[in-house]
RNA sequence: UGACCUAUGGUGUAAUGGUAACACAGCUGGUUUUGGUCCAGUCGUUCUAGGUUCGAGUCCUGGUAGGUCAGCCA
């Protein structure tokens, strides 16, 4: 009884901040059967992992209220929109699973929107202006001036509806004119500032052809068209928060009191670590070649995900964990892997490939002889099924799992070592074969005959640490293997308002084995299957992949603790491991709000400088991009325990420019410290005069000007 | 010098005025014919200062930090 109560409360999930919503306004009267959703996306890119929180939110409130969910191509704009991106689109969605009720398109309400700007012009609220792009940018005015109004402004109707009609026949050339709605020039929000509702092109859409000369805004279609639709909560990203006002406005204008009024309501769009969202900048990448397409598996693309071997499944799993809210957020991609090693986990059958093989010679087992092994897909699942796996006496292993010499602590294979060949037997290395560069390209070993797997034999049950894969040389078959790594080298690339995202761009994140050695029994193999490589990771088959010429992507690979602990025991040889110390107290530093804590962090910051050498903190400073880095680096070149020379050039350059930056950046505790930099080493002072005096009198912080006064 | 939005572990989200919770990542151990999986343990003055209240992460005020807004893009 006390279990089924746990568990009732356990299914009581929390509602995110939309749920709520609605569930208050269900609660103030609207009808259940009156809910209904829209996911609206411009068909002038591929969706991403950004977007399927919000094919997720709208598709997944769909189910949860058992309401439809329209497909809306937001289409009011011919330049950009192209019917593959019609298509691509649609099919990203069913692959994720999920199904909506209407195909729509904003282009289907031209006509109306036409009428209903007919009627803003005959009431007055609305009017044709003749002027450039440039003029009404101009009387616009700032988010802290208000705008001024256009000569225009106050044309007769019948004016304002014989230029609309002009406007709309084609005979006004393209940005000779538009229509704007009449607001308010002054008013606070800048979206309400007599706000474009029409303007000319004389270009073919992709539905409508080359009916019409004049193509709606966004803010004059969007409401319209969920209003039109009956749509009940309109969900959109953050930044539309300001359009709201806007959106509510026209809404007013043409709609009847009687029809269900439809809400926009915001949440944040979600960012991926190590990797970019915006469609803008993925068009570069394609265009630019930077990767394949679209699909290029790199890519945070739905398609891309798909081609890397991502499940649907993981992707909306995914999305449910991220969960949403209305903050700035770079989720951890880590969260991501582990969705889709999760879902692989229990999926994906187990088999064996070697990436990078090396010779292993069983000298005591038979020439001619070869063993059959029924090998389980899985071992940890029932009724996983099992394949055929051929042995001999020649196989191939990974480098990486033989040693001729190692501590205690490497399990795998070395000379006079034993390990367990998955499935097989227990072998021992007795000796090398070697080319003439002292490179080991065979090993010799011999095998225990009675150790074979599951024959249930004394030996067979021995306790040997390591178990290693392989594959029978004789017998394995050939595929070209890609692995791939992370497409950027940086958190967050396009955070950076002075450096461009493609500096941080990963030029080592595509690795291509031409011919990596697979079990016989993935000869068959069908593009999209996927696999665990046993102790390497999660592969599927590429698109590319042929029956004669198979290919792998590396879907993600397994947890190495092993190569963790390695790489770990490198680091901490060198004594460069502060540096991540510092970095941390750094974070803290920016973070903290109580003095005591950037003390604390700060005391630490020069304490542990005094591990770290000039040279390597030079080459931190190469490439510097965030905060909390420039932060560091200064604050270790404040410390006294640095031992500084900027005789040289090239090292002057690169700190005066370093220092340079930093005066500039919008984080006071950087300037600060960049500040203090430059009075105690007063050579830096001469490059930045200008910017130090006028910092000495308006820069926001006083602590600076402070600083400033000390010394200038 | 504007308006609006946001602030909870390293990261992402819960807690709907009443014991700060979950997941990921990290770290320590254990199990293991995958150094995988699994299991156990561990990591926080809820940005800050006041106020309201028996009681505040939550409400109010000020401050601080970050974000959004000046396309004839969406």
């Amino acid at each position: 009884m006390a279990d089924k109560n746990i568990n009732i409360e356990e299914e009581k999930k929390s509602l995110n901040f939309i749920e709520q919503i609605i569930e208050e306004d269900l609660k103030n009267g609207l009808n259940k059967n009156q809910l209904r959703f829209r996911f609206p996306p411009e068909p002038n890119g591929y969706l991403h992992i950004g977007h399927a929180a919000s094919i997720c939110l709208n598709f997944g409130l769909g189910l949860r209220y058992d309401a439809p969910v329209n497909l809306r191509f937001d289409d009011t704009n011919p330049e950009k929109e192209e019917q593959e991106y019609v298509d691509a689109i649609k099919k990203d969605i069913e692959w994720l699973g999920f199904k909506w009720d209407k195909e729509l398109y904003s282009s289907n309400y031209f006509e109306t929107l036409y009428n209903w700007a007919i009627k803003l012009i005959k009431e007055g609220k609305a009017y044709v202006d003749d002027q450039t792009s440039e003029q009404i940018r101009e009387q616009k005015g700032t988010p802290t001036q208000a705008g001024i109004n256009s000569p225009f402004r106050d044309r007769s109707v019948e004016e304002n509806l014989e230029l609309f009609e002009k406007m709309k026949s084609g005979e006004s050339p393209e940005g000779s004119r538009v229509l704007r709605a009449k607001i308010d020039m002054a008013h606070p929000n800048m979206h309400m500032r007599d706000p474009v509702m029409y303007r000319i092109m004389h270009k073919a859409h992709h539905r409508t052809g080359t009916a019409w000369k004049i193509y709606p805004m966004y803010d004059w279609t969007h409401g319209q068209s969920d209003y039109l639709e009956s749509i009940s909560h309109s969900i959109c990203t953050l930044e539309f928060k300001s359009h709201r006002e806007l959106y509510d406005w026209y809404l007013d204008e043409i709609r009847d009191p009687a029809k269900l009024r439809p809400k926009q309501r915001e949440f944040a769009r979600r960012n991926l670590s190590y990797t970019i969202m915006s469609k803008r900048k993925l068009l570069k990448l394609v265009e630019e070649k930077y990767v394949s397409g679209w699909d290029d598996p790199r890519m945070p693309t739905i398609s891309g995900l798909r081609r890397r071997g991502y499940t649907p499944e993981s992707i909306v799993n995914f999305s449910k964990v991220s969960g949403i809210s209305k903050r700035d957020n770079v989720t951890d991609v880590a969260l991501l892997e582990h969705c889709i090693k999760d879902d692989l986990n229990r999926t994906a059958p187990r088999v064996m490939a070697v990436l990078n093989p090396l010779k292993l010679v069983i000298t005591n087992y038979p020439d001619d002889k070869v063993e059959i092994i029924d090998a389980s897909y899985n071992d940890y699942v029932e009724n996983s099924g099992s394949r055929k796996v051929p042995f001999s006496k020649e196989i191939y292993i990974e480098q990486e799992d033989f040693r001729e010499e190692a501590n205690k602590k490497f399990f795998r294979l070395k000379l006079n070592g034993e390990v367990r060949l998955k499935n097989a037997y227990i072998i021992k290395a007795n000796s090398v074969v070697k080319d003439e560069n002292g490179k080991v390209i065979e090993v010799h070993c011999t095998y225990d005959e009675d150790s074979l797997s599951g024959s249930g034999t004394e030996a067979s049950k021995r306790k040997v640490k390591g178990t290693l894969h392989w594959v029978s040389i004789k017998h394995a078959i050939n595929a070209e293997v890609r692995l791939y790594d992370r497409l950027f080298i940086d958190e967050a690339p396009d955070s950076h308002k002075d450096k461009d995202f493609l500096e941080f761009i990963n030029p080592n994140s595509l690795t291509i084995i031409e011919n990596a050695f697979l079990e016989p029994s993935l000869k068959d193999v069908k593009v999209g299957d996927n696999f665990q490589f046993q102790r390497l990771g999660y592969f599927n088959v590429d698109e590319d992949s042929k029956p004669e010429h198979l290919v792998f992507n590396r879907t993600v690979a397994l947890k190495d603790s092993w190569a963790k602990k390695e790489n770990k025991n490198k680091q901490s040889a060198k004594p460069n491991s502060s540096i991540t110390d510092i970095m941390a107290f750094a974070g803290k530093y920016i973070k903290a709000r109580d003095e005591d804590v950037r003390i604390n962090s700060i005391t630490n910051i020069f304490e542990l400088s005094k591990n770290v050498s000039f040279e390597s903190l030079l080459n931190l400073i190469k490439s510097v991009n965030s905060n909390k880095e420039y932060l560091a680096y200064l604050m270790m070149l404040n410390s006294e325990n640095i031992k500084t020379d900027f005789s040289d050039k090239e090292v002057f350059d690169l700190v005066d420019n370093f220092i340079g930056t930093a005066l500039k950046m919008k984080n006071s505790y950087v300037r600060f410290q960049a500040v203090d930099c430059v009075g105690k080493y007063q050579i830096f002072k001469e490059n930045h005069i200008d910017l130090l005096k006028t910092m000495a009198v308006e820069d926001k912080n006083t602590h600076v000007i402070e600083r400033l006064k000390e010394f200038m």
